[in-house]
DNA sequence: CTGAAAGCGCTTACAG
DNA sequence: CTGAAAGCGCTTACAG
């Protein structure tokens, strides 16, 4: 690889496949063949190539494969916010699975708005990408686009999931709180509350259902603790002002991510609780491991395995696959 | 927008110039040129064209047009990982930049690994890219490909810096420094530490260096106080443990990201110490705001901004642009 | 196994 | 202002 572009240098004109051609003193077919492997090339024919090639710096236009092929060998991924830290790892994880089979990734952050990404999908489709992996912005206003850019290519939703008919690749949001309250509860916990986001965000909404249901089995009883916040420390703040305030027994607070987590730890610290109370997070990021916060981890290289499996189009391959996370549990429940 | 795609529902083919053409009784370069603008075409005949492709659903194939017009409208956007808190900002701001002026971008995560970087900064070629923006991985082993890149395609070097030749659009390291430094003494405190990473990552190495100027100008009669660690958890605790042991003067710890910081933070708590340690990060990540902790505020948007314009290759504009921070001092510097 | 030709879907000189 | 033709750089039937 040393010395691919090594002979373009400087001139505008890149090398191109009549060069090539020119060069070993063979047909463009030949040469075309003799690199892509497409069909049977003579050995000897196929070395000469690959040495003028390789003198000449000789690298294919893939926009012009693209057109003849039909085929881009790119992804276009959809994410609402990068900087929502779940994200980050799910990128990496689809893209470095996207690079291992050849693919690229063209991203697009929308910014949580729905007309943003629709006009994205637009952009995506123009550009002929093979499939689309999105997590949806919103639980309804993103519907319409997603089901109109599935129509056109393999779409398939990553981890949040608005279209049950459409593909999908999810994470099981229930199994983990059960997993946490389970625990707690066997350490004698018994007075559970939930601070989530907006119930426009599909896993959030997952996550809290999933709490109200188990609440509503364990402690039929007990009145339900839910609040919803933002991602900032002032919503936090009130949330777990709120829970003091309404549900002064509350002995543990799961919470629908990690970020909020760190600051009702934070404000449960401040505001001098007598109490001992459990958090724990969503996503497990770098700052759950650095706080000691017990957090979930979700499988993301799977869900991007499984993701890219389901796009490829390959018949035979599921559409709707379910994953399952694993509970880290440290300090902040013990 | 709502319907664009609409009737290409279906079946395999989608709308080309050519069937519009037919559809408005036009040939296919009045078509283009009523669509894309490039000339004047009468007012009566755009309207024609325009309906025809709205009612057809015609969408331009951007992979053609690239052929034809030798430009991709996209830009390569080369990160070393992403999982580092300070980048999904960065891409964010990157991302929606592009945008802004019509440019896709296709995202690569080097996984901090200069190999990886090297084979993706080709494939980016490959895909004919106008622009490579790239966060090098490695201070020496990604210099050569950045070169042989530079070579072919307008590149610029974002955040971190390897090769100040060619250009770059970086972050003022020392300026944030110094004002926090000076916050801290004019509250009475004198006895600094730095905890940084490896010297192989640019902005780390800036950091620690702009440090260390500081500190021999300040306090040259003090020994340098400066460790360096990864992003665990177990080296940051260990780092903690190194600094009270060696300079248990020490009343104040400049860290080099967030992450480090907090969990510096934790393990200053959780060793009980006496004596109140300040303690600042980088990156103004979302967890600085929860932990109260003072941080360092990138120009994220404007460095973007800077590196698209450097990436036009419009002449004129600056190649290297240095930027300034925003320092955000929390409960954590009081 | 190799070559000449067609064509992917556009844009843009070149004529008129 | 509009149209017929060339051509961007490949891959792939079609012949041989």
């Amino acid at each position: 690889m040393e010395v691919m572009f090594h002979m373009s240098t400087g001139l505008a004109g890149r090398i191109t496949i009549r060069e090539v051609a020119a060069d070993a003193g063979l047909s463009i077919s030949t040469v075309s063949r003799a690199l892509t492997g497409a069909r049977v090339v003579a050995p000897d024919i196929v070395e000469r190539v690959r040495k003028s090639a390789n003198r000449l710096g000789y690298r294919a236009d893939s926009v012009a494969r693209s057109l003849r092929t039909q085929r881009t060998d790119t992804l276009g991924l959809v994410i609402p916010d990068i900087t929502n830290p779940f994200f980050p790892a799910l990128v990496q994880a689809i893209e470095h699975a996207a690079r291992t089979q050849g693919q690229s990734v063209l991203i697009v952050d929308a910014d949580n708005d729905p007309q943003v990404e629709r006009a994205a999908l637009y952009t995506l489709l123009d550009r002929r990408v093979d499939a689309v992996l999105i997590s949806p912005a919103h639980a309804t206003e993103s519907l319409e686009a997603l089901a109109e850019t599935a129509r056109v290519v393999p779409t398939i939703q990553v981890d949040r999931v608005i279209d049950e008919a459409l593909p999908w690749v999810r994470v099981n949001q229930s199994q983990p709180i059960d997993e946490i309250v389970g625990r707690l509860r066997s350490g004698g916990r018994e007075h559970f509350a939930f601070v989530g986001q907006s119930s426009t965000m599909a896993t959030s909404f997952e996550r809290e259902g999933a709490f109200a249901t188990l609440m509503e089995n364990a402690f039929p009883e007990q009145s339900l603790r839910v609040v919803r916040g933002t991602l900032t420390a002032a919503s936090a703040d009130v949330a777990v002002q709120q829970i003091m305030r309404d549900w002064p027994e509350t002995d543990a607070i799961i919470c629908a991510n990690d970020i909020i987590a760190v600051r009702v730890l934070q404000e449960l610290r401040s505001s001098m609780q007598r109490r001992n109370v459990a958090v724990s997070g969503f996503d497990d990021t770098l700052i759950a491991e650095a706080m000691g916060l017990t957090s979930v981890r979700q499988p993301v290289d799977a869900l991007a395995s499984a993701a890219l499996a389901a796009a490829s189009g390959v018949p035979g391959v599921s559409l709707h696959v379910e994953l399952f996370s694993t509970v880290i549990f440290r300090t902040s429940t013990s």
